[in-house]
DNA sequence: TGTACATCAGTGAACGCGCGTTCACTGATGTAC
DNA sequence: TGTACATCAGTGAACGCGCGTTCACTGATGTAC
């Protein structure tokens, strides 16, 4: 073969990672496929070789990034990461402040809902699952886990959003420590109070 | 004078109110510029008449947009809304299927986080307020009510946007309900329970 | 009352540019004989 | 061992198109004298 064995599959998944990253970033609509393949080292017209068209990428995108942050979610739980180690990754003013490298739904969903069937019907079954993940940590019968999971998973996609688009420094810290509190009171961990009143001493490690 | 008075300020709404219901339905990026004028029955030239540029346009349409949802969730408080109400028309079928008249905040946060900071700050400005109007019908101190506003709107923007991008109906559906129940929870209205346990018999009437 | 000029919202062509997609071609390596 | 051909990931120019923005111009009405 003129290159190595898995070539084409490393580059593909280079491809990848460089639209994920421009895509969370800048949005779907404003990343261009040119440019996408320009910081990836190629050129235009490689882009036909690996995938069929635009929407393609955007699913498969959503397929790799959603699948990787779901096994990542496992790893952790199966760890013993608590609902509130989750919350306090996910609503950090890291994650608010690095989108290239953070979660697609909250910097893609209102794109994706304007994306073709197959490219939300991606998105629903990963993210749906995610959700179940999330139930695990949450206390009542299995049915009521269900429920304030899709609460507290929609509470935190929006409050990561509003916290990045809002200006004043001080609200937009805020809505990240609002939204934490007040899902630990919805998943009957802690009080309302922001300040959890047993600081856990040591917890189990947490993968970026 | 060649149009009678009155006329540009009647025009300037007309462009204001296809651009707020393009950006809306489709996305700011993907929105252009020939598309609203034609739209309005306008040429490209007349535009630059109105507006300093799109960014000056986005900016213009989050405010004429969001004060006047703004004004009306007042008139709804007024005339004794409760939560309750407002939950139900915000994470309702009606305003899931219906972008294109909606809540910008649901339709554009993601978008706007990326635009430039007037933008953001004109954003923020309202958005804030809404919030803090919002808080009047939640229990708590002040400080309390506020801290569950921020957390209650952040869900409410989040469990809008991934009811629109999740293609099962079920679960699309599951969402909005959840979000009205844990947010009532969190609010102190009623029980965790999805059915209210004290059906209100006679609801004051709200503006649409 | 009639004419000349000023006003200004809107027209429509043009600017340079990037978009998603297509396609004939390159050139390094593998295989066949 | 040496030559001819097949394979195929990637190249780079070109397609038609729409983007945001600029600008000389139009033409209906108002004002000045």
């Amino acid at each position: 073969m003129r290159y190595e064995k898995g070539h084409k599959e490393t580059t593909r998944q280079h491809v990848l990672d460089v639209a994920a990253r421009q895509f969370r970033e800048n949005g779907v609509a404003a990343a261009g496929l040119a440019g996408i393949m320009s910081e990836a080292g190629l050129t235009n017209g490689a882009f036909y070789g690996h995938f069929e068209s635009k929407e393609d990428l955007v699913r498969e995108v959503l397929l790799d990034v959603l699948t990787r942050r779901k096994q990542r979610l496992r790893v952790n739980l199966e760890a013993g990461a608590s609902l509130e180690t989750i919350l306090r990754d996910y609503l950090s003013e890291r994650h608010r402040d690095h989108a290239g490298s953070g979660c697609p739904s909250a910097a893609l969903v209102a794109e994706i809902a304007r994306h073709a069937k197959t490219t939300r019907e991606t998105f629903s079954e990963i993210v749906t699952s995610i959700i179940a993940m999330m139930a695990e940590r949450i206390s009542g019968t299995p049915r009521e886990r269900l429920r304030k999971a899709n609460a507290i998973y929609a509470m935190m996609v929006g409050a990561l959003q509003l916290a990045r688009a809002i200006s004043d420094r001080n609200q937009s810290h805020a809505i990240l420590e609002d939204a934490i509190t007040a899902a630990l009171q919805l998943a009957g961990e802690t009080s309302g109070e922001s300040r959890p009143k047993i600081k856990p001493t040591a917890k189990p490690g947490m993968k970026r």
